[in-house]
DNA sequence: CGTTTTTGACCAGCGC
DNA sequence: GCGCTGGTCAAAAACG
């Protein structure tokens, strides 16, 4: 029904245009017309000029049509004969040469469908398409193979064939990941992703990838387990920054529902990204009653109102002079599952759902425990929140300016962690979060503006270290 | 030829 | 018990 909705929806479109472009047609013939209708009375008639202001009004119609013959609907064609009857000699002797364009603008091909090519990614714009023409394509399952299959289909990839060609994922979080297992979730037409950490035969550390429902371009990546070896440098880096995040924003939910522990809510990440521009990073903790903090990145944020703690990283816009107003960001708190950035330039959005599991969320996040760092437990007590701001600040940027896939990509994401009870000391199994990443190389670019190819990258959040965490408070 | 991806099958958990 | 769903397995295919 919705691609039935859709495809009526095309035609409507289409037939508005052609009325119009008819309408205006037919005003222009009428000009023909009374122009002719001047020079028979100022001129003898004559059979040889009779034909040859017919050889020019053929001319005038057949270029005020503005299209190349081949493609003609044949609507359009019958439209001018019906306009011409009175000198119907088989007159489609178009000589097609410039002059007035009345252009549609959509191309048709050979399978009736509107050419524009079609952008999964609702926040892409087309440059051929008229923008009332981009309606979102029903959500697309996107196998690898269907993907190169389209990318060939189109012509705006043939400069980048080596992004066509590769089709393997690789997971810039740090992490080498090996596939082991696809499924179509429940909910989203997109097929789920299962990966195992290939860096170590023996790592546990499992992750879900999976792409927004609402936003293709979005892909939604869940962690499990904990590495029983050593990262490396750049999930490091990666780990310092989204840990510090986590903490907070576990911080602020334990230190506010301690007794709790189901009742805090999946958090709902969203973040938008910009194509070439990381602009900042923000915290913002509401939480009633208390009074809020914020803690500043400029664009971004990471708020836990109430019961909904939203992480949103707007890497698009410029920093707003004083965003520290709370209302800033009041655009993104409560959402349920989805937030858009309003970013006028090329953006997008992405919500990570928490995963629940038994009674407890869960996240898994690629933690690493080796050698000696434990997993912490589920709860981090964070006392001092300037100063824990400072320190994610410096790990923020750090992390952000020396891994250029932050820079490129927009994703990011979130979250929250849990503890799998509410009073402390429990077993602490798991713990994670959720997050955006990338397939590099494996994007569909028939999803995405060639614009926005470049945008996507990961932000990963990472379990806090022990020195950023204390045992459960109680 | 080794590694990775694909994909159908299998299994377990859960709700009815 | 049955059906649905999510997660994993493993053989085949694809890739480099």
């Amino acid at each position: 029904m919705g691609v039935v909705k859709e495809e009526n929806e095309r035609l409507k479109l289409l037939l508005c245009q052609i009325v119009k472009d008819y309408q205006s047609l037919h005003t222009r013939f009428l000009d023909v017309l009374k122009k002719e209708e001047a020079n028979k009375s100022t001129t003898t008639p004559m059979v040889g000029s009779h034909e040859e202001n017919n050889e020019e009004h053929h001319q005038l119609i057949s270029l005020s049509l503005g299209r190349s013959s081949s493609n003609d609907p044949p609507k359009k064609q019958e439209k001018r004969s019906s306009k011409e009857d009175d000198d119907d000699d088989g007159k489609h002797g178009n000589d097609g040469g410039g002059g007035l364009e009345l252009g549609l603008e959509c191309k048709f091909e050979p399978d009736g469908s509107i050419e524009p090519e079609k952008n999964n990614n609702p926040s892409c714009e087309s440059s051929l398409g008229k923008p009332e023409e981009e309606e979102k394509e029903p959500t697309e399952v996107w196998p690898p193979s269907k993907i190169l299959k389209s990318l060939k289909n189109g012509d705006e990839d043939v400069s980048e064939p080596m992004q066509l060609k590769k089709t393997r994922v690789s997971m810039n979080d740090g992490c080498q990941w090996r596939k082991y297992g696809q499924k179509i979730a429940k909910g989203n037409p997109c097929p789920r992703a299962y990966y195992r950490c290939t860096l170590s035969p023996t790592c546990p550390v499992r992750k879900q990838v999976q792409r927004c429902s609402d936003d293709m371009s979005i892909l939604i990546t869940t962690y499990e387990g904990n590495h029983n070896h050593p990262l490396p440098l750049s999930a490091t880096a990666m780990a310092s920054t989204t840990s510090a995040a986590a903490s907070m924003l576990h911080s602020q939910s334990s230190a506010s529902q301690p007794a709790l522990p189901t009742s805090l809510s999946a958090p709902t990440a969203s973040l938008s990204t910009s194509t070439t521009h990381l602009h900042a990073l923000s915290f913002n903790f509401s939480q009633n009653p208390t009074p809020s903090h914020h803690y500043h990145f400029p664009n971004s944020s990471i708020s836990t109102l109430n019961s909904h703690p939203t992480v949103t990283l707007d890497l698009t816009a410029p920093a707003p002079p004083h965003n520290n107003n709370p209302s800033y960001f009041s655009r993104f708190s409560n959402l349920p599952t989805y937030s858009s950035s309003s970013s006028s330039s090329s953006s997008s959005s992405s919500c990570l759902n928490w995963k629940k599991t038994s009674s407890h969320l869960t996240f898994g996040g690629p933690l690493n425990n080796y050698p000696a760092i434990r997993q912490s437990p589920p709860y981090m007590q964070i006392t001092n929140h300037q100063a824990l701001s400072e320190t994610l600040t410096a790990a923020a940027t750090k992390a952000i300016t020396s891994n250029p896939s932050f820079c490129s990509a927009l994703a990011a994401a979130l979250t929250s962690f849990v503890g799998n009870n509410g009073g402390g000391g429990g077993t602490a199994s798991e713990l994670g979060f959720a997050s955006s990443s990338y397939l590099q190389g494996k994007k569909p670019s028939s999803m995405v503006n060639p614009h926005q190819q470049q945008k996507q990258g990961s932000l990963l959040l990472f379990p806090p270290s022990n020195t950023a965490s204390d045992p459960p408070a109680d």
